[in-house]
DNA sequence: GTCTATACTTCGATAGAC
DNA sequence: GTCTATCGAAGTATAGAC
């Protein structure tokens, strides 16, 4: 996946900064709002090398987006195929979610932005993995309205139900932590704790979800 | 609001001609995903002629989110004034929501990007409009709450649980419309219903909110 | 692996004729 | 109001020295 077979430790480390500065880049601007030349500067390294290490600007722009929908798809494929309760798997794959964004807190933007453009910047070894995190959803869902837990909703509608406010949140609590936007100008830009975040997201999907 | 005073006929149609293209492909490709030539192209319109009537591509921009956002949040306002139950109104502005985004393809997606990004290419004066909005929508929440017929729930939360999954839903349904995007790639991109979109969004909103 | 310098292209914006 | 031609900035990418 990544050219360089025996990376050294320097090698490792800037290719690592490119790498989370174009993640935060990515994620603040859209790929046609940043410049190569930005990412170098942001990662303290010099552009050439940003093409030493990844074929082109959209190479890395991929690289970023399958590294976050890989650790997100197997997450939730993990949790679908544990034998915990369908209501439980929910509660967990709400949870993940939301934790996720804190480790990798460029997720929820560049997603939405892929998904309004309609994923034009991926290609289909990547789209395999946001395809994972649907169908793990999906047969989350059949499984507790075969038990008789979950009524009968629309599987997309659920998940968009379910994740759509997630990723909304988030996104809306990231531009609320950067500075010189006031969040005065804009009331829905407060601070909310991740743990009633998470609570309310729950609580919502159960009572969508109870027969 | 307009620069030309009296516009005529033809100023008028390669105006809106502009306006449209331009909220068609901003939409598609965002901000920085568009070239003004792009746009010229689109609308069938020499590029300087974009010039004339808007001082530059931001300003086009601008007078297009602050179309949507004004008609959005003067709609809302009135269903929040309006002398109905809360939960009527809860009902009218998931319905006006959806229904916006039949006239107005191209709302969901600018918004989705807006709000990831902090808005970075909107005004003071934009950005009162989507105040104005999220304001209806926390009032009418209180109303509610008074009255007991809805449960306590941060006005945020709340707001974000109704509009994140019909913007999320819009954006996605936009996609699947595209051609050359083959939905077989995504299983999520399938057309569903406004109706049973409407229905949807209306059952879990109130399911969220019963006390 | 790292850096400098530069080629090539795209894009926003304007001048000026009609 | 409309169009042609073009300038200048910004951005992607590479060549080549170290």
């Amino acid at each position: 996946m990544s050219p360089p077979r025996k990376p050294t430790a320097a090698a490792t480390s800037t290719r690592d900064a490119v790498f989370q500065a174009a993640a935060t880049l990515f994620s603040a601007k859209g790929f046609d709002g940043v410049g190569v030349d930005d990412i170098a500067r942001a990662a303290d390294v010099n552009k050439a090398m940003i093409y030493y290490h990844f074929a082109d600007k959209l190479a890395l722009y991929r690289a970023v987006v399958a590294e976050m929908l890989q650790a997100m798809g197997d997450t939730v494929a993990a949790i679908a195929a544990s034998d915990e309760t369908p209501p439980r798997k929910l509660d967990r794959f709400i949870e993940v979610f939301v934790r996720m964004t804190e480790t990798r807190p460029w997720f929820p933007a560049v997603m939405l932005r892929e998904i309004s453009e309609g994923a034009p910047h991926l290609d289909v070894d990547t789209l395999v993995h946001l395809r994972s995190i649907v169908m793990a959803f999906a047969g989350l869902l059949a499984q507790g309205q075969a038990a008789g837990v979950f009524r009968q909703v629309h599987p997309i509608l659920a998940y968009t139900s379910v994740v759509g406010p997630l990723v909304f949140n988030a996104a809306r609590e990231r531009v609320a932590a950067q500075p010189g936007r006031p969040s005065q100008d804009l009331p829905m830009l407060v601070a909310i704790p991740h743990d009633e975040v998470i609570a309310h997201a729950q609580e919502t999907a159960r009572r969508m979800l109870t027969p």
